[in-house]
DNA sequence: TCATTTTTTGACGTCGCGTCTAAACTAGGC
DNA sequence: GCCTAGTTTAGACGCGACGTCAAAAAATGA
């Protein structure tokens, strides 16, 4: 049993190595220079003993996204605590999302990837089940702030659209304002976009007034808010310096 | 002069095919299964003579890209020139987005593969400066409604938001719910979103109430609206009908 | 110490990209 | 009609990456 458990450790201990190189392999030269081989060179293994780990190359992308999404969930459950009204939730949400991909270079793109042909398929199905129950629960964090806010009459719930679909539009918004702001070929700035993330702020916000979610928009400078915000999300921009260091060691 | 323009048509011609070839292989199979032997094979020519009309397998794609965003671009171009307030007209583009990636089920995909790293290093500079051309002709379409709102004084610029902020919160919606709608591995059914055309639809129209862009939405059902809009754009959905049977001939 | 089981290794088959030389073809002069 | 110079095409080749598998190495246990 202890010597058992012992080897199961190694695994596990190798495993999550394993990770973390493709991971910084990931950060560093962008999917397409992650090989197996070079994998299990860094790592000091033969391609076999990585192919024990995982069945193929997606099955890395698919459990690093994981990790990334689990992360992003326990910000976005830390953004629904967050002190003040719903709408303030909602921002900080919003805000979470952000700081997640700035923390999370890799995340954002893993999840590009999960989407492109071919990558489902051949994914273990334990992952793929993963992958989608972290979706859930990443949704369900932002519906539980509508309803709240519903429920406590701050919002009234417009006859054409549901909760879902709010909360879709606002996902859409964010997924897509960070996949062309971290994209590499799309110049924001010749566009005229400054700042995209305080942009995609306050556009949310605009879409709230738009649902008139109470209270509307006040006067309340969104760089101010945006401290506000940064000072509450501490701990993980703590997180993200430790985990600078840590995968570029 | 004759027999030079001769050859020149012949291989202004291949390139087509080969193009063509190019796009519905990514349509039957997605762009992991396309390769330049493929390619080659089922134009009867060989892999040297494809070599010979594009440098590397990127440069299919960001051609085959840039065919799709200059049919986006003539669609946007239709939809500016809708009969109706600036709102319908804004409104319209958003269908018109809609309509256009369903005419291109690939538009989208090569979009979000031209994103990736190392894509943009490897393309020909001049397809790249089509590439970021047609991306501000574009962006300048939906620019240009904004302003002649503005102009028109159905819109009051917000102090805190510049017009590309604005474009650029709208262009992030539709193109992350785009991209969420057409990926494969998220069940929007089964998070509650039955109809995302719809649902963006409206969310870009509470998008705008909140900006307070007159005149504010009134009860008519969106489902009318559709209506309206697909009679519209009736000469696109046409095309698409073209386009179908030319790329599965 | 030896036999059995588990783990690791890296050579191998396959595929796709992109190159490059030799062969085929074309055009034009005689 | 034939020959030569130039152009176009074919496909063999080298390379690198994926994933497999049988043999080698290590660990376990008697």
């Amino acid at each position: 049993m202890n010597t058992l458990s012992r080897k199961q450790r190694e695994i596990a201990d190798r495993h999550a190595m394993l990770l973390d190189i493709g991971r910084s392999l990931l950060v560093e030269e962008g999917f397409h220079n992650v090989s197996m081989e070079r994998i299990a060179e860094l790592a000091e293994y033969s391609k076999g003993t990585v192919y024990q780990h995982f069945s193929c190359k997606e099955e890395i992308l698919v459990q690093l996204c994981n990790d990334s999404m689990t992360q992003l969930l326990s910000i976005f459950e830390h953004a629904r605590a967050y002190p003040g009204t719903h709408r303030d939730r909602m921002l900080a949400l919003i805000y979470a999302h952000f700081l997640w991909s700035e923390l999370n270079p890799v995340g954002m793109s893993m999840l590009q990837h999960m989407s492109m042909h071919g990558v489902k398929e051949k994914v273990s199905e334990l992952s793929m089940e993963r992958h989608t129950s972290l979706e859930k629960q990443i949704f369900g964090c932002v519906v539980d702030i509508v309803e709240s806010a519903i429920h406590d009459g701050q919002l009234v719930q417009p006859e054409q659209q549901s909760v879902p679909n709010i909360v879709f539009g606002l996902w859409s918004m964010c997924f897509g304002g960070q996949i062309l702001t971290t994209t590499h070929h799309v110049d924001l700035q010749m566009l005229g976009i400054n700042n995209p993330q305080l942009a995609l702020m306050r556009m949310g916000s605009v879409t709230m007034d738009g649902l008139n979610w109470m209270p509307l928009h006040n006067q309340t400078s969104f760089i101010e808010l945006q401290t506000k915000y940064q000072e509450y999300f501490n701990s993980e921009a703590g997180q993200l310096a430790a985990n600078r260091t840590a995968t570029s060691h």
